[in-house]
DNA sequence: CCGAGAAATGCTCGAACTGAGCATAATGGT
DNA sequence: ACCATTATGCTCAGTTCGAGCATTTCTCGG
């Protein structure tokens, strides 16, 4: 390779856990950057290169990690030092420990990044209040007529047109959608708005971005993979498992459907243990089946398969 | 950045098309490699340099792309010149046409590398009479009683034990199984062996492992999302469409079956014509809509959402 | 001790979805 | 005209899913 070409890596994280109901992701810099590192030579892996930075930088041990997404298109050249940045973001999921160390690491509610992600409580009335009516101006003042119409359609496509319509998947095509209307600050030329995190907490670089790869594709992963439980105490009530996963998806569960579906799934067994007062009845206590992981690469189809010639 | 910790980047293509009733994926050197190329500094992004690579070795336009992966602890540092090698793929859909170049590209039936794979005629027989066999036989000379049985489950969980219990998307986890237990030639540190291609055929550096990802991923993908139609013609019959998904999931699908599904989602219309002579009755031709891509972000939920409040 | 409030659990009911397969309709070939 | 082959329509029963009623068990304020 010749020098122009080579680049410098860059690892991101994105560490989760849920603590009080709330969906956390573990920051530096008070709250306004993702915990991140270089790739050194001396790496292993990128795993390893991963793990290492985040401890270092937090003191906290991390469970399971997966590759999100590898980003080179980011414009901060800055330093024109020359040379590009290659940034691999990793999602990583936890339970909420003390973190510490120098670059002040926090657990930060990942609401306050994207407050309109939050819809445990009914339709979002920033949504409809101010992102909406602002997304509308935006696709309003297009010149064209054929970007108008389709600034509308992507509007309907990512910010649905009612409670049942909602994608919680979306996360991340909002968000892009938001930075191209120019309504996120990152996205913003001039200095800092009038109104300090209407639209969420902005974060360096394009580390925002990054979370919302992480969050959608947490929202989509807990659909069809048992992941919730590496977020839980070894063992919780079903109530309390059914709150981490509202946390994540930012959508109420119907109680009684969700018991059946975890039961139908045969996910957990009781300890035997009662919670002692949550506030009306007790509930049995459970803890999570690992051995499921080993059994079942689990995921069932859903193409009509025919039987045996 | 220090020069010690910087990297060349690797674009990786795993570019797939379906003919004949065969899942076909684009090659270099005569099937050995995939296309591939150094990601340049004069690139605009990630997609653009693998965009300009792939059609510079083979002289053919990309449709549909999606990142895949990011490897990087691959084992080559062959020259020593120092600097490690990141390599990030991409997953390119596209309709076969005729590639050319000086890489002497080829479309190449992806079963030529995992022939275990192609479970439409039926249970494999390379499965059930060669790959198990010698499974089992890895599984029983490791000394340790515990590694014993961690291997046998393993083997159970991605091979399953029947038609019914065969999981076409976990072709990653049985392409690394098989390489962990030595029976591909790329992890044989011996010679060739006296098998030419009884397990697949090779593939330079770890190529074979991308394109098992990219395999994976598709054939994931084809369940949720309308993906198949960026490898039909303009217009198809639905036996065609029938045979496309099975060729990628390599399974047979029940007919009957499969056109409810494909007409409850309308995802297609007819075009009016009639496909002449397809060996029996003649069959109404479609198109895709591709409105439904704009219009939904499709996927549906799977939690036990509760009404509004 | 009594009644209200909050949760935990059990169950039911009808609508929608799925897996399998029977039956009939068109064509080309022998 | 009969056969092989593919296209299409429809049926039927078993399962899954969305909603919501009914009971059970505790805690807490009076």
């Amino acid at each position: 390779m010749t020098d122009k070409d080579a680049a410098s890596i860059e690892l991101t994280a994105v560490i989760v856990a849920v603590t009080g109901d709330e969906p956390r992701v573990l920051t530096i810099r008070g709250g306004g950057a993702l915990p991140t590192g270089v790739f050194e030579s001396g790496h292993r892996s990128l795993q390893t290169g991963l793990r290492s930075w985040v401890e270092r930088q937090t003191h906290h041990p991390l469970g399971y990690i997966e590759q999100l997404y590898t980003f080179a298109d980011r414009d901060r050249m800055e330093g024109g030092a020359g040379g590009r940045v290659i940034s691999i973001s990793y999602l990583g999921l936890t339970r909420e420990g003390r973190a510490s160390g120098e670059h002040v690491p926090a657990w930060e509610s990942w609401y306050r990044y994207f407050p309109w992600e939050d819809w445990r409580s009914g339709p979002s009335r920033l949504v409809a209040r101010v992102i909406l009516p602002r997304l509308r101006r935006w696709a309003a003042e297009a010149t064209d007529a054929a970007t108008r119409r389709d600034r509308a359609r992507r509007i309907r496509a990512t910010f649905g047109t009612s409670e049942e319509t909602w994608n919680e998947e979306l996360v991340l095509q909002r968000y892009e959608l938001l930075y191209e209307a120019g309504l996120v600050p990152e996205a913003a030329r001039s200095g800092p708005r009038a109104e300090p995190e209407l639209l969420g907490r902005r974060m360096a670089h394009d580390h925002r971005r990054i979370l919302a790869t992480g969050v959608a594709r947490l929202r989509a992963k807990i659909k069809y993979r048992p992941v919730v439980f590496e977020l839980m105490p070894p063992s919780f009530t079903l109530l309390q498992l059914q709150r981490a996963v509202e946390a994540l998806a930012g959508r109420r569960l119907h109680k009684q459907n969700f018991r059946r579906l975890i039961d139908q799934q045969g996910l957990v067994e009781e300890t035997g243990e009662i919670a002692t007062a949550t506030g009306g009845r007790p509930a049995k206590l459970f803890r999570f089946r690992r051995e499921v992981l080993l059994e079942r690469a689990v995921a069932g189809t859903k193409l009509p398969l025919s039987r045996s010639a």
